[in-house]
DNA sequence: AAAAAAT
């Protein structure tokens, strides 16, 4: 047993069970007290300096940091791999002392750090934006050699899959940029950054800007658009926004450019101690969505230094252990796994500056908030306006709204419309069937969806049921018939349903059966269709499912199953269709018009709230406080989200 | 009521 646990623990069962009901006197317990003392060594510098302001963001200098690479000698001398701990010098009043994070540890195998103190870096550079990190990061030329060994996360000169792969796996920045042209944006708060146009407007750095090519992105999405300049600024922010549209960019660059900026100092994790202390912390409600963020965000930080590991439950924690050992800046978790961690004093969030919330309002909701609150509160996290904080989500009620500004100091509220502006992409359809017909109304899709197939490359399809049972039960009855199908669901092992999501990818298995685990954030291409075998009950949650296809500007089909049992759906589901401008059903209609369940849609709360089910309304100004409050609204390509609330102004809908 | 998330 670790010693924090024999030493500050009196058993595992009053841990679990305090977990459950945390409360704020945990500040004071043994438990935390174990964790002070476990803590990070001392900084060297002071803390991270005051977040830049607005107004520094406002009139940004013309000069951009790759310029200044560019403009300099920049001898990037390849320095062996493991420079001795003096070669890195003393520190000096110019950028090369800058040392890149994933070296600071390099030089640490022997000297403790009381004995040799590592580089620092002028106090000129903080927070400079020209000042970069110098000449190491080279101004476009070829990377320096010392990071030749980093795997290429892009797979261009390695890793030819194991089997053949109908689709290309590594293509999936094929995003509709001209569809994003006249998308409703609506920003609120005090003194908004104003957002950029393009990429190269953005001070990003020059090693990003390559890997910005690498990925293939022209220009910015407009959720990127207004959400870097937004967190470059130092803002925290809470972004209404679809995944597809490189939502996990939106928060990964300015993250990874605020860190290749930062203090060097700030070491992700010094010799003598096994306590890793990253500066960026990722959450995210399913294991899936953390490795998947976890890989985009290693593409962006592809030779800049910074580190990112990913730590998420089922999986064996020795690999993950190692990987926090070899020092990490940006750690992706999900919250079990993190307080694990967190007990075992392996990681610190003392020196976090950025915290990411992805799908935020599932993190605050009944099932994760106590988790996610002792994380961010009842853990050695800086405070917020000490941190800054970036809250994403499609959906955003305004409850959840209320509970997330807790994490949140002065803080904008961004909203960003949707691909083509409604749902169109989507072609929604609803059909009455009893339960006892499902599976061969399944089987007559299924068979439609093979023989209008091109080329033996089976379109996606992607079956959503209620239950774990039903997953394992639907997926048996369609391998019997013939069907090429998997299922991922909580039920499955960590290696079973990595497989069953490579083998959908892949086309491997074309068709695959899921619970909720699979309906928010996973970036699937391909998915032709969605079915809704069982209608969910909570059209959120349909919105993220259907969510799975129609993504980047490509269309899709989603076909619900809708009998008695999704009653309380049919007002709801009618609405959502009516303002996706798709075609409704009379039945569903009559059904809609039914009084008994006319206030419907599921647990959908559109009380207080103003009847906001897409959260696309800051809350604020629903309440006095907010005042006036700067109220810049900003309208991208002239559409706004129309004078009534915004539910009806048929902008809803596939918000990831 | 179900799903997810720590061992």
């Amino acid at each position: 047993m670790e010693w924090t646990c024999s030493l500050g623990f009196p058993s595992r069962t009053l841990r679990f069970s305090r977990k459950l009901h945390p409360t704020t006197t945990d500040r004071n317990t043994a438990e935390s007290r174990s964790l002070k003392k476990k803590q990070c060594p001392p900084r060297l510098l002071p803390p991270p300096p005051p977040r830049r302001s607005h107004l520094t963001m406002a009139a940004p200098s013309r000069t951009s940091w790759a310029d200044v690479a560019d403009a300099e000698p920049a001898p990037p001398a390849p320095v062996p791999a493991a420079a001795p701990a003096t070669s890195n010098g003393p520190a000096r009043a110019d950028r090369s002392s800058y040392v890149p994070p994933h070296l600071r540890n390099r030089s640490s195998n022997a000297p403790p750090v009381s004995s040799a103190p590592p580089p620092r870096a002028a106090p000129g550079l903080l927070g400079r934006p020209t000042g970069g990190v110098g000449g190491r990061f080279g101004g476009g030329g070829a990377p320096p050699r010392r990071w030749d060994r980093e795997p290429n996360p892009f797979g261009d000169e390695e890793e030819v899959p194991a089997e053949p792969v109908p689709f290309d796996e590594h293509q999936n920045t094929g995003i509709n940029f001209e569809a994003y042209e006249d998308i409703p944006v609506e920003t609120s708060g005090r003194e908004v950054p104003p957002a950029v146009g393009t990429f190269a407007e953005i001070d990003l750095g020059a090693a990003l800007n390559d890997n910005i090519r690498r990925c293939k992105y022209v220009r910015p999405t407009p959720v990127q658009r207004h959400a870097i300049p937004i967190s470059l600024a130092g803002r925290d922010l809470m972004a209404c926004a679809q995944t597809g549209s490189g939502k996990t960019a939106a928060f990964c660059f300015p993250i990874i450019s605020g860190i290749m900026r930062g203090p060097p100092m700030q070491r992700s994790q010094r010799g003598g101690s096994r306590t890793a202390c990253p500066l960026a912390l990722i959450l995210s409600p399913t294991r899936e969505l953390s490795m998947q963020i976890h890989e985009e965000a290693r593409k962006f930080s592809y030779q800049t230094g910074v580190r990112v590991v990913v730590a998420y439950g089922g999986a064996p924690i020795t690999q993950q252990l190692r990987d926090l050992e070899r020092g990490v800046d940006i750690l992706v978790a999900t919250p079990g796994r993190l307080v694990d961690l967190l007990e075992r004093a392996r990681v610190s969030l003392q020196s976090i500056r950025y915290l990411a919330l992805d799908e935020a309002d599932r993190m605050l909701d009944m099932g994760f908030e106590p988790q996610v609150r002792r994380i961010v509160e009842q853990m050695d996290m800086p405070p917020r306006g000490v941190r800054q904080t970036l809250l994403f989500s499609a959906t955003f009620p305004g409850e959840i709204q209320r509970m997330a500004s807790d994490f949140l100091e002065n803080y904008i509220f961004l909203a960003v419309g949707r691909v083509g502006s409604s749902t169109e992409l989507i072609a929604q359809r609803v059909e009455f069937v009893q339960e006892a017909d499902k599976r061969s109304h399944l089987m007559d899709l299924l068979h439609a969806q093979r023989d209008s197939s091109e080329q033996g490359k089976q379109a996606l399809t992607l079956v959503f049921v209620e239950t774990k049972r039903g997953a394992d039960s639907l997926e048996n009855w369609l391998c019997t018939n013939g069907f090429p199908a998997t299922s991922i669901h909580g039920d499955r092992n960590q290696q079973e349903r990595e497989y069953a999501l490579r083998s959908f990818k892949s086309g491997q298995t074309p068709i695959l059966v899921a619970t909720d685990v699979a309906a928010r954030g996973l970036d699937i291409p391909h998915v032709a269709h969605v079915v809704n075998f069982d209608l969910p009950n909570d059209i959120d949650d349909y919105v993220h499912r259907i969510g799975r296809t129609g993504r980047a500007g490509k269309s899709g089909i989603a076909t619900a199953f809708f009998n008695d049992n999704n009653s309380s759906m049919a007002k709801s589901l009618a609405d959502l269709m009516q303002e996706s401008n798709q075609e409704v059903p009379a039945w569903l209609t009559r059904y809609a018009a039914r009084p008994s369940y006319g206030g419907g849609g599921g647990r959908n709360r559109r009380g207080a709230g103003g009847g906001s089910r897409f959260g696309g309304r800051d809350f604020r100004r629903e309440s006095s406080s907010f005042g006036k409050g700067g109220g810049a609204s900003d309208y991208a390509g002239g559409s706004s989200y129309g004078g009534g609330g915004y539910g009806g102004a048929g902008a809803p809908s596939a918000w990831d």
